[in-house]
DNA sequence: CTATAGTATATTGGATCCAATTTAGTATAG
DNA sequence: CTATACTAAATTGGATCCAATATACTATAG
């Protein structure tokens, strides 16, 4: 009877909860930069802003503290986590060498979908004059690449590690060489990957990610100076 | 005054909360494999158990959800998560690729006392006759190697991998080869620390967790099929 | 006797209320 | 005028209550 009327079959059970839409939404928010490191979040003002009651925010707010994307004390409230140079540098040490094993892996297995697709982001990358729209695709084309490595708990892990990064990654990009950059490589990896060449794709995507973190580490110790 | 009344300075604000609490015990019982994979965990029977509301029992399951030692499903609940061998297997490659580097730059850095440290743990586990307690020295050991690696954010991801798989290292390390080998592994790490011979500590971990892993899964199917 | 519909119970998700603590503001002693 | 003690407001942590949903149970039709 369902095939009658038309209707989608959706898993209600699955459906988001109050409390999953408050996390996507801050999560979000954090990432993007929107809410400055440092900022402290009012669980009253996150409330009335979705029409619901503290309850919910609250646990949006313990998985974010579990992430590691706020820092919570005791009474006073949870702020936006920021992190060092130093901090920042280790996630970039980190994702290059969990980056460079997870395309190592995606190269053997890659799909012609998923190449398609990772050519297509790369494309939109490089043509997006729009430097808000920057970070998605940036993400999106990486993900793609990595999407056949077979290996679901390591892009967990580099999720939650670029997750920490991603405002920062921003910023860098914002710079005129930092994208310039990003496309030469990016099209370097993408035709490292066409061609099958895991060894290749290793070596630049280990370069890709050092230099952005290298050039980011520069950005912000000249920010914090002059 | 304070010095007069003898009292220890302990910041209250970083006390822990009732949250906090039942977090850590929950997350210890999953750990220890107390709690059976696929048991539901009741709300209320936690709270009953520590005589408090379901409030913070709620905020402590959102933290171990976004760990992924539960799943929850709207409506239902929450049950302790399980892992298929092939996942189990990812997480002992992973451990590998990570903790290789943990211990190559923790060597060059490592304090005498962290040696004595380690030293210490390598004993008392090789002596232990507890099996209950072997868990606890086997990853005491570990960390106190790469206590010094000067690499925080590593050291997080590594110990929510380790969390994942603690429970099966136990059913493990009960295997009578299984104890064994690892008395041999951590003896032959441990000298290469002492010599400062960071190539060998690297390739001697590589091994180690290998090891593990294989013996690991080849003790999950054993059991599945018999 | 079985399968289905309907009902009661158990459980989770969220709202509201109260307690504990911090923070801002005010008064007062020196 | 400044530093400290006190008070009031704001904020978080937790308890209790209600709503939404799932599960177990019962009755009934066939």
């Amino acid at each position: 009877m369902a095939s009658e009327l038309n209707l989608k079959a959706v898993n209600l059970s699955l459906t988001a909860s109050t409390s999953d839409v408050i996390y996507d939404a801050l999560r979000d928010a954090i990432i993007r930069g929107e809410m400055a490191e440092g900022e402290t979040i009012r669980q009253e003002s996150v409330a009335r802003l979705f029409s619901v009651s503290r309850i919910p925010v609250r646990e949006a707010l313990k998985r974010l503290e579990a992430q590691g994307l706020v820092t919570s004390v005791r009474y006073k409230g949870v702020v936006v986590a920021s992190m060092s140079p130093s901090e920042i540098a280790e996630i970039f040490e980190f994702r290059g060498l969990v980056e460079s094993k997870l395309i190592e892996y995606a190269v053997e297995a890659m799909t012609p979908e998923s190449l398609e697709l990772a050519k297509g982001y790369c494309e939109a990358f490089a043509a997006e004059t729009d430097p808000a729209k920057w970070g998605d695709l940036n993400r999106l084309f990486h993900s793609a690449l990595y999407r056949d490595s077979g290996r679901p708990y390591y892009l967990e892990v580099v999720q939650g590690a670029n997750d920490r990064v991603e405002r920062y990654v921003r910023a860098q990009l914002d710079l005129t060489e930092g994208m310039a950059r990003a496309r030469r490589d990016h099209d370097a990896i993408l035709e490292a990957c066409f061609k099958r060449d895991a060894r290749k794709a290793v070596t630049l995507t280990a370069a890709h990610i050092h230099n952005a973190g290298q050039a980011l580490i520069r950005f912000l110790r000249e920010r914090s100076e002059g």
